[in-house]
DNA sequence: TGAAAAAGTGAATCAGGGTTCATTTCTTCA
DNA sequence: TGAAGAAATGAACCCTGATTCACTTTTTCA
């Protein structure tokens, strides 16, 4: 026994991971997950083909593991809008105006996490992912309807009606061609969380366009 | 010149053609898109591979042509309502509950329709599709602004988040599983009608679950 | 240092379904 | 009937990009 894994490469390998996730991010924010192909992954890292499989058991799972991190980060800020204290309304206001000034500012990301057909293993974390924005807009609506403040209503339905609403509407098919001004998309925003606050409160709120 | 086209050739063409594409949507509407092999919907219609070529330029445009048939029925379906006489709101009510009943009916189809990555060339009739619902919708919301049942919004925002909130609480990824009762199903529905029916009439409508 | 084991390499292989096309069968009409 | 052209056939071909694997290079430690 000649060779025995040590504290170094451990570090390395631990390295080459990073080093092509985050390629593969990059490449993703850039053109989507059709961009992606092992080849082009593999020299952009600088590395070969083949030793991406050494580190990830097949595109699939690469994918995958792309998604989940920069899944993960983006329910996190929303999550952390949602547990901040305050009357249920403001905050369901700040958690959606979040969630589409962030997909504004990435919109091909966006659209690869929301929309972009890529494959099973994909898909399922995508469910995972839509799901954990629906709890977290649940879990407002339902503290608004504990305070008083919405009336009863079915909480989960309601929730993903605002998932999807705010996807089509901002990076679905139907959103606005990206040329559009920000002034423009941002007066969106609004409608669109106006939208939502009206179907929860039951009475107008905030600006109508 | 010892042949010439014939009506009886003419008809069988064009029956062929609709023997073709019946095969095809009944597939989709079985399994999605994804469940159309021209083998098999060669075999399915009778016909070799290659005789599928003499009526379809390629599987993309048979595809698309399917796309477009079964899509028009139900636009039009739901533009009927949109046009009948009334106030909006229960036109509008009508629309969405047409809407997502014909879905829950026959939901592979639906989901096909809706969100099945297929290819660039159904993508675009999809989208077509997805506008024709957002214009039949937007247009009874304007009716209802101008007769003063609903107030002032950025219809074409709105009309998009309704096509969006349907579409993704009743057959998206975050859509009850099939498997629920029906009973359960209708339950969804009112609770979607009424969130889209509070969004733009800015106050409660119908039952609140 | 050198043997053992892991990591890295990249050209060759594989897969799967759409598409082609040389050949056969059917229609038409003089 | 038979020549001319259209339609049908289906096995072979093709394309594309993921995956493999025999070989080379690094790393570790006695």
């Amino acid at each position: 026994m000649a060779y025995r894994a040590t504290e170094k490469t451990r570090k390395h390998k631990e390295d080459l991971q990073q080093k092509i996730l985050s390629v593969a991010r990059d490449t993703v924010a850039e053109g989507g997950f059709a961009a992606v192909h092992m080849s082009s992954i593999a020299a952009a890292a600088g590395l070969a083909t083949g030793t991406l499989y050494r580190h990830f058991p097949s595109k699939a799972e690469l994918l995958a593991e792309v998604f989940r991190r920069v899944t993960k980060r983006e329910v996190l800020v929303m999550s952390e809008i949602a547990a901040s204290g305050g009357a249920a309304a403001p905050r369901l206001t700040d958690a959606l105006e979040v969630f589409a000034r962030r997909a504004l500012q990435s919109p091909v990301l966006a659209y690869a996490l929301i929309f972009e057909p890529v494959g099973t293993l994909v898909d399922s974390e995508r469910l995972v992912f839509r799901r954990s924005y629906a709890e977290v807009l649940g879990r407002i609506i339902e503290d608004g309807i504990t305070s008083g403040e919405f009336p009863a209503q079915n909480t989960a339905v309601v929730a993903n009606c605002m998932v999807g609403a705010l996807a089509e509407a901002l990076i679905g098919p139907l959103a606005a061609d990206p040329k559009t001004t920000s002034g423009e998309r941002s007066a969106d925003i609004q409608a669109i969380v106006s939208f939502c606050l009206n179907a929860v409160t039951g009475h107008p709120q905030g600006a109508i366009t």
